[in-house]
DNA sequence: AGCAGAACATACTCGCGGGTATGTCGTCAA
DNA sequence: TTGACGACATACCCGCGAGTATGTTCTGCT
């Protein structure tokens, strides 16, 4: 018996899983979910299906690991920043707008396909274990989103940033920072800080009140 | 013999051309290309694949004309707005956005189609006809941010905005927009004018100087 | 030593979906 | 009026890829 998701237990003996997962994660992000075949990601680690099959018991299966894991790091990253009430919001928002830049660079093929998770359309007529693993990812894109209007709100509150909704403010600040991953490719050259601090000042200014 | 690209002709003969073109979007937008079926296309046209592929030869050229109308759309949209040279740059940037984020939310079958269009793994072993059509559609995507690049560089140079590199500040500009397809949906009681008035503001005070 | 189970590999099945080959119906020009 | 061609529908082929069934090897435990 083995079970179905890599979520609940831990340790040495699930190293095994941890390899198909991140191969599984690097292959998604290059052809996402459905131009993937389980094949492909067996030839990244340089074996067969069987290998795949012995840990996950379906494709899907192994997508939403990727997703719920990705989304599990965020959340992590951004609570610490959230909780520094003795820092002004504007300053929060930049080091948490900082912090998501430097994930969507760096943890490049777990991140990337939970921002490319769009197409979770195996939700269709997916089963009812499924279902809920993805509502549980959404419920946390949610919650992430969420830290992020509550920063906002903080920071209208102090007069610091527009009266916007801030719930309808995150989706730009997101959006201009989940699109690094379409177009950013790691490089020798690419400075990574200097992007990451440049797009953190942009999205603050953005909310501040037009002079 | 049939056409394989709708691109040349025009006229009423090429009304169930456009007809096909229309559906494959739709369905494309929801379901991405390698997810969407020509049975699904047919479907929604409630007829077969006859008549698909009576007007084009492949999947990849249906979705390859949905690219090549989108960005043709796209620009033919944003240069009277770039001409406006009488106009200051933040106005005429937050005009481009405004229409940007208009367009985002209203033509949503077919700009969807193009901004989601990273599917381009068909670019690998396709015939050389379909790698010249994507090479064209990447070319207009690079025309078009490259007008908003244009607009940023004047704005840093009239001292309306900050010092940064205009083809990377188009990044998070574009990326704050585009984004917009991913969340938002139609709604009886959506207010697009709103939606697309504070994005435009966003974008545009994201460029400002840092008070 | 020997056995149980983990950790894979091999060899299949089988349905879905892209593409093709061919038929059928209407229309319009000569 | 007929015949050519456009505009589809029907029926098919065929490969790819998800999932399965069944080995085989290795490892740890007793």
């Amino acid at each position: 018996m083995v079970m179905q998701s890599g979520l609940g237990r831990r340790g040495p003996a699930e190293a095994g899983r941890m390899e198909v997962l991140n191969a599984a994660a690097t292959v998604f992000m290059e052809r996402g979910f459905t131009a993937t075949s389980v094949d492909d990601i067996a030839e990244v680690l340089g074996s067969t299906k069987g290998r795949i099959y012995h840990y996950y018991r379906s494709k899907a299966d192994i997508f939403l690991d990727v997703l719920t894991l990705a989304m599990l790091d965020l959340l992590e990253r951004i609570r610490p920043i959230a909780e520094q009430r003795d820092l002004p919001p504007d300053a929060r928002l930049h080091a948490a707008a900082r912090m998501h830049a430097t994930v969507m660079m760096t943890q490049s093929a777990r991140s990337r396909v939970a921002v490319q998770g769009t197409e979770m359309h195996l939700m269709q007529e997916a089963g009812a274990k499924q279902r809920r693993a993805l509502q549980a990812f959404v419920d946390m894109r949610d919650e992430y989103e969420q830290y992020f209007a509550d920063i906002v709100a903080d920071g209208t509150r102090a007069g610091l940033f527009r009266d916007v909704a801030p719930r309808l403010a995150a989706k730009p600040i997101l959006g201009a920072l989940n699109w690094i991953n379409m177009w950013y490719r790691p490089r020798p050259g690419s400075d990574i800080e200097n992007i990451a601090e440049e797009f953190a000042t942009f999205v603050v200014n953005g909310l501040r009140p037009t002079g």
